[in-house]
DNA sequence: CCGTGAATCGGACTAGAGTCCGGTTATGGC
DNA sequence: GCCATAACCGGACTCTAGTCCGATTCACGG
């Protein structure tokens, strides 16, 4: 089953180690000593390739690690050491998009990049952010199971980020807790019950979000 | 293995329907038709105690489904029939503090219960909130596991609470959308992450939730 | 071009959550 | 006191995430 080494994959877009936002526990990406082996790379290929059809088709609840390992023409072993879970596997999926987001925050035009103030940015990066949750809602619900959300690479550059903006808007709250709580209001959970549950359209959760985003800079004790 | 049936229970705390906050999809409490039948209740209480003690003696995580039916002599079907999955047990557990919670806000004295004006009530709430969440942070995790947090019966009374009190403030912002926000900041996963992972005191929390509540309330768009 | 050893491969294995259903038992009516 | 029946009981079963380790394969130096 699956396709042969070379096939048919198509739309290539996963490069090699890239990623600023990844390094989860296990699940090693770029190899520390020698470089990554071919195999090892055409198989990562294969995976990535394999998983995003398979959820695409079925949905991502629907489709087991053995699913992909046999789609993929590999061992279950082969999944684990590299994405180190069934979290690890979707945040691979969603590093592309996350990478972009970040390099626009860090080198980017204004607002999500340096240069306006920081109701601006925080804003649009709150915007861009929800733009990234709703195109990938299930992935990135997936990512964040089982506590995997606190841990991730992503993650922590998202506070850094939102703590920054904080501290810069003069706000007297702790920065570093702040950003935790602003960005507790985009977890992957909360947004698909909005959605999903109460039917509540992008818009208006966007405009709640950076409504309390604002409020927190705003506030002077 | 386990004791009889009238055995030692000594500190027997887990009376019958009570709860106003519980209500999982399935796992039903208070039987429709007829009354509870003895021997059901009989084994309800011998679950229950039968988790607690397992749950304090050996932590949450190393204590299986299994454990606690061979704990309490009965069937998994049983734990299950009841309590619908493991955190609607963590939940069944939870309940009396849950209630008491909910008591003093309908009908206790200020600033927790009516009275008072909406920002104390509300920093009231989340401090005592965050009192139950430190005392038993284990159990409450459980219960929140897997997307539960959003579904339980508790969940929609803080945030209808929560909801008024925003509402009553005066703010602009959709005062469910906005309890849902400020709940999420005291969410298990988080606090957990905050005080043990990063070491935060119960004070440095509190004070950021409080604050960031305080700041939503007093936003004027 | 070949030997060497480290990294990779992959499928059998473990463990635990949650489901199912035939047998048993309490309850209410007569 | 007895019967019919609905509810309850419990353990075998399924399903899937995640682990392990012997066999295999690639990358590099000579």
């Amino acid at each position: 089953m699956a396709e042969d080494g070379t096939g048919p994959e198509s739309a290539s877009q996963w490069g090699v180690p890239v990623s600023v936002g990844r390094q989860r526990a296990s699940g090693r990406d770029a190899p520390a000593g020698r470089s990554e082996r071919s195999d090892a790379a055409r198989n990562r290929r294969r995976v990535l390739a394999a998983a995003q059809a398979l959820f695409r088709d079925r949905g991502v609840d629907a489709v087991t690690m053995d699913d992909i390992a046999a789609a993929a023409g590999v061992g279950k072993g082969t999944l684990y050491r590299r994405f180190g879970d069934k979290a690890g596997l979707a945040e691979a999926l969603l590093d592309h998009r996350e990478v972009e987001l970040q390099e626009a925050i860090l080198t980017g035009p204004p607002p999500l990049g340096p240069g306006a103030a920081p109701g601006e940015r925080l804003s649009a990066f709150l915007d861009a952010y929800i733009d990234l949750l709703d195109a990938d809602l299930d992935l990135v619900a997936m990512a964040e199971r089982s506590g995997a959300r606190l841990h991730a690479g992503a993650y922590a550059f998202w506070r850094t980020h939102v703590a920054a903006l904080v501290r810069a808007a003069g706000s007297p709250i702790d920065p570093q807790v702040a950003a935790h709580l602003v960005l507790a209001g985009v977890a992957a959970e909360l947004y698909e019950h909005l959605r999903r549950g109460e039917g509540r359209s992008r818009a208006e959760i966007t405009g709640a979000v950076t409504a309390v985003a604002a409020a927190v800079l705003a506030s002077r004790g």
